[in-house]
RNA sequence: CGGGGAGUAGCGCAGCCUGGUAGCGCACCUGCCUUGGGAGCAGGGGGUCGCAAGUUCGAAUCUUGUCUCCCCGACCA
């Protein structure tokens, strides 16, 4: 492609409205632009990384197993009222009528479809196993859209079903999809972890998340440094340290801490350290005040305790709920004669002598005690497991902490889909069975934006051969010099005749120019032809990520370069 | 949805407090010049100041309403 006859936008300046490096730098690449919150225009380079990833997608789909199937964005209520989904999704699903009055949404997933066409068509145990996946794109009324194509509205996701008559087929699909998964990531060339995970809105009972390791992501991830055990945060157990404290129960004291409300104060302020406080917060679980109590330096997970608690709805109860619920001041609440539910944190159950609140403004308690000073209910594993702490699979391990970008799910769904939809199959015997499900998720935008996130420098995009929009950047210095522009026609149409998807820098701009715009794209492999070097035969070869500029001849540009793009797209 | 901020040329911004001429840099167009890391000179085009109502002889500027966008929290590929 001639630069000259192509359509590559780029800027100098950051749009002020970007935060994250992919998102600045694939608006100044040229490769996207944003229409409205969370939607935007894919520009050539921008769609053409994108197809890359698509393309390695199918192709490992296809390998294994899944067939390519394509289902409507536009899809009927009745659907997700089967489901109860169009109660439960909330306002992330954009609903819309058509002209007929009749009641419709943009698809988020397609847990429903899928299973519609499966309740129609299969009859059999005969037909399954049976994988059906789509590369679409979605729409989801995201509450806050960010980072670019990091977290649109619309984004392109490729989503895949698997349909098994038993759990044990469910599990072999499952593994086969995992398998395809991390052959995806790692020919797109990212560095990546699966991680356990928590279900979320689509249900089910397993899931994996494929996560990018990248310090902008949005997910917290731990990971042992002794075993293979890994997880999202909010999936993350806490390894159960049973009461390891024995303590001798001294006086309780009840000490004045004027205007010390959150933990850290009150710990400096009486010379305690913070892992020998409790912290008692307040949420409203289906408007209903729960109080609960962690060490000082923990944090609550809200998924868990949703989980424990069984409530739909969970929020923080705010200072006029917490006055009304417990009767105490907001920053010196304490566990003693609690009037609402408590749940306290494993943690907590171990822990002696510790400071509270006392339940009076500008009041804490030193050396309170379980069952002298207070009653606690209910333990569980409520908190978010932290940097340093013991793995919960193996001894002696300890887990650390990451943030990650999550590009892909896989999900046992088991039967909650083809239940609620009621797809069956007669099995062997003749007996009607309830078909089990999975289903797999990769955002193929956010793919690209992650592996940006994870390869640039100061000067632009460094992307990685299989998913560069052009595999190599052919720069004529001055395209005026007739010998020049002979030589680059010549090298750009070998190139082409050899496989190689070259971008042939044509235009009368001066160097600097074209080395910036080069760096800014992101084009794996840069050729250079200039008159200086040309007097002597020879062309520049230099790659994008780094290493030395070589000097070659022409013929021997050709090879090099043709053998770079084979070796990188060999995997 | 709660909290914070912003809407002035394609992009980045100033002007607003103290009402009267809409401005700068980059980009764009023409010409000259230049060709190894975003050159230089000269000339030029482009803005209902987000929208609506109000105050005023007069509003980018003051008032009210409204919409959009961005950032911080709960959602997710």
């Amino acid at each position: 492609m001639r630069y000259t006859q192509y359509f590559i936008p780029t800027v100098k300046e950051t749009p002020a409205d970007a935060e994250v490096v992919s998102h600045k730098l694939m608006l100044r690449a040229g490769m996207v632009r944003k229409v409205a919150a969370g939607i935007y225009n894919y520009l050539p380079l921008g769609l053409r990384s994108i197809r890359k990833v698509e393309s390695i997608v199918r192709e490992e789909m296809n390998r294994a197993g899944a067939i390519e199937i394509l289902m409507p964005m536009v899809t009927p209520a009745e659907l997700w009222q089967e489901s109860r989904r169009w109660e439960q999704y909330g306002k992330e699903l954009l609903r819309l009528k058509d002209r007929k009055d009749n009641e419709f949404c943009l698809g988020p997933t397609h847990e429903e479809v899928v299973t519609d066409i499966v309740r129609r068509e299969v009859r059999s145990y005969r037909q399954m196993p049976l994988n059906l996946y789509q590369i679409q794109t979605k729409f989801r009324d995201e509450i806050r859209p960010r980072f670019g194509l990091m977290r649109g509205r619309e984004f392109i996701m490729k989503d895949a079903y698997s349909f098994d008559v038993d759990e044990q087929g469910a599990d072999i699909a499952y593994e086969k999809m995992y398998q395809a998964y991390r052959r995806i990531f790692a020919r797109c060339g990212l560095k990546f972890r699966a991680v356990e995970a928590d279900t979320g809105s689509i249900g089910g009972n397993w899931s994996h998340e494929f996560m990018v390791l990248a310090d902008s992501g949005e997910d917290a991830i731990v990971s042992c440094n002794g075993c293979d055990y890994a997880a999202n945060v909010e999936k993350a157990e806490s390894k159960v340290v049973e009461a390891a404290e024995h303590a001798e129960a001294r006086p309780m004291e009840k000490v004045h801490t004027p205007g010390k409300k959150s933990i850290q104060e009150v710990s400096e302020f009486l010379g305690i350290p913070v892992t020998h406080t409790v912290k008692m917060l307040v949420c409203m679980a289906d408007n209903v005040p729960v109080a609960v109590l962690l060490r000082g330096d923990h944090d609550l997970n809200e998924i868990k305790l949703k989980k424990v608690l069984g409530c739909e709805e969970l929020e923080m109860a705010t200072d006029e709920q917490i006055a009304k619920a417990t009767g105490a001041p907001v920053g010196y609440l304490g566990p003693q004669e609690a009037r609402i539910r408590l749940v306290a944190d494993l943690t907590v159950r171990g822990m002696r002598n510790v400071v509270v609140g006392a339940n009076e403004t500008d009041y804490h308690l030193k050396n309170a005690n379980p069952d002298r000073d207070y009653v606690i209910g209910e333990y569980a594993d409520i908190r978010n497991v932290a940097h340093g702490d013991p793995c919960p699979r193996c001894s002696g391990g300890i887990l650390e902490m990451w943030r990650g970008i999550e590009v892909g799910h896989v999900f046992k769904l088991g039967m909650k889909y083809s239940k609620a939809l009621n797809a069956t199959f007669l099995d062997q015997d003749g007996k009607e069975q309830i078909v089990f499900m999975g289903c797999y998720g990769i955002g193929i935008g956010r793919t690209v934006a992650a592996c940006i996130e994870q390869n640039h420098d100061d000067n632009g995009i460094i992307f990685p051969l299989p998913i560069a929009p052009f595999h190599c950047i052919v720069s004529a210095v001055n395209p005026k010099d007739e010998t020049v522009s002979a030589t680059a026609d010549e090298i750009y149409a070998r190139l082409q005749a050899a496989g190689v998807e070259v971008l042939y820098d044509d235009r009368d701009e001066r160097p600097g120019v074209k080395f910036k715009d080069a760096d800014l794209i992101g084009i794996p492999l840069r050729l250079v032809i200039g008159a200086k070097n040309l007097a002597d035969g020879k062309v520049e070869l230099k790659q994008r990520s780094g290493g030395e500029m070589e000097l070659l001849a022409i013929d021997d540009a050709v090879a090099r370069i043709t053998s770079l793009v084979r070796e990188a797209l060999a995997l």
